[in-house]
DNA sequence: ACCTGAACACCGTTCAAGT
DNA sequence: ACCTGAACACCGTTCAAGT
């Protein structure tokens, strides 16, 4: 039974590719070979396809950029709350959050790098998902610091704790000594930092 | 007297650039229109010369763009210095130094973006430029922290100060509020903790 | 409706040829 | 000894032509 259905439904060739391919094939030369490698002509070779069949799918090279990083931020946000499973005490689990988003700079370093430095001037990640990211940090401050304070206290230890993967990603540790004890120095003295009032 | 002096010293073409002008007309550019505008094709129309020219005085690219942060640290570590000039006790030094690492990144984004960002995997900064840098902080914070804790201390302090410059420069601090009080927050909070023992 | 080759503008870089 | 035009490889992107 050939007939109209079969007809308008013929594709004339094919989808060779979809998005999810499309990103998860940035994703995967991203943390094999940085972020320069990620050209549109290495993406479309590694979902065999040509370069210009790209563009069906996303706008240009940011947008591209952009998906990926998208992609990483729902992943990390699931392994951080993952990390929060294990609850203990507010101290206790202010460490597993942190030490989990450093355990994922450690093993996804440009990935990591891709999401905490804007690439694009205009190019910014949904705002929700970024919440959705924060959400158990900023509980488990607010256990820490109370009300009054959670907003500032979360910022500051935000801003350590960014800073901190930051400076060990980039090797901007120069002093030698212990990393682990200089993390751990580190979240002890903010928790009190915050709590103490 | 045109003999034998003026003969060997006469110079085919007259040099029409030097590195030091190449490096300026970086600095410029960068500040300007960002990293992605500092092409050697920007750079040599600035300075006079075509591009291949350039060759004769950096590497490549990466190379340029290295003597380019280079002379910014340089820069941003003068301006710290001058920063401690005005001294008071350590704490408010401790305001004063943050505060005009804080300022420079305001006013100078990009060239802040790119020292704190390592834009090639490569390219180092000279250790001891770095050092000179961080120098008057790590003063600070060890009459703040004591000798036995100077060096964890000096890392809790920089890493929170270069998170928060860099979430502020990236507007990753999303929830409103006030950022010089999130800013005086931390400064308060970070002295007492490195202190409290 | 997706895919492709051809083409374009732009970029970093090299090199032989000028002075 | 520095400067240049010409050339090359590579990149992002567009578009008409295929199926």
């Amino acid at each position: 039974m050939a007939t109209r259905n079969s007809y308008t439904l013929a594709m004339p060739t094919p989808d060779r590719t979809s998005l999810p391919d499309i990103v998860a094939a940035g994703r995967h030369i991203l943390e094999a070979d940085g972020l320069g490698a990620v050209t549109m002509a290495a993406v479309a070779a590694r979902v065999g396809v040509r370069p210009p069949s790209l563009y069906k799918r996303v706008r240009d090279r940011d947008d591209l950029i952009r998906l990926v990083a998208e992609s990483a931020v729902a992943e990390m946000g699931v392994e951080l709350a993952a990390a929060e499973q294990d609850s203990g005490d507010p101290r206790a689990r202010l460490g597993d959050l942190i030490g989990a988003l450093r355990t994922y700079a450690r093993t996804h370093p440009a990935v990591y790098r891709l999401v905490f430095t804007p690439v694009t001037e205009g190019v910014e990640l949904p705002r929700d998902l970024l919440e959705a990211n924060s959400a158990p940090l900023f509980a488990v401050v607010a256990e820490l610091a109370g009300p009054d304070h959670a907003l500032e206290a979360a910022r500051t230890v935000t801003a350590w704790a960014t800073g901190f993967v930051a400076m060990e990603l980039n090797g901007a540790f120069r002093l030698g000594g212990e990393l682990d004890a200089a993390f751990e120095y580190g979240i002890d003295r903010l928790a009190r930092a915050i709590a103490d009032d």
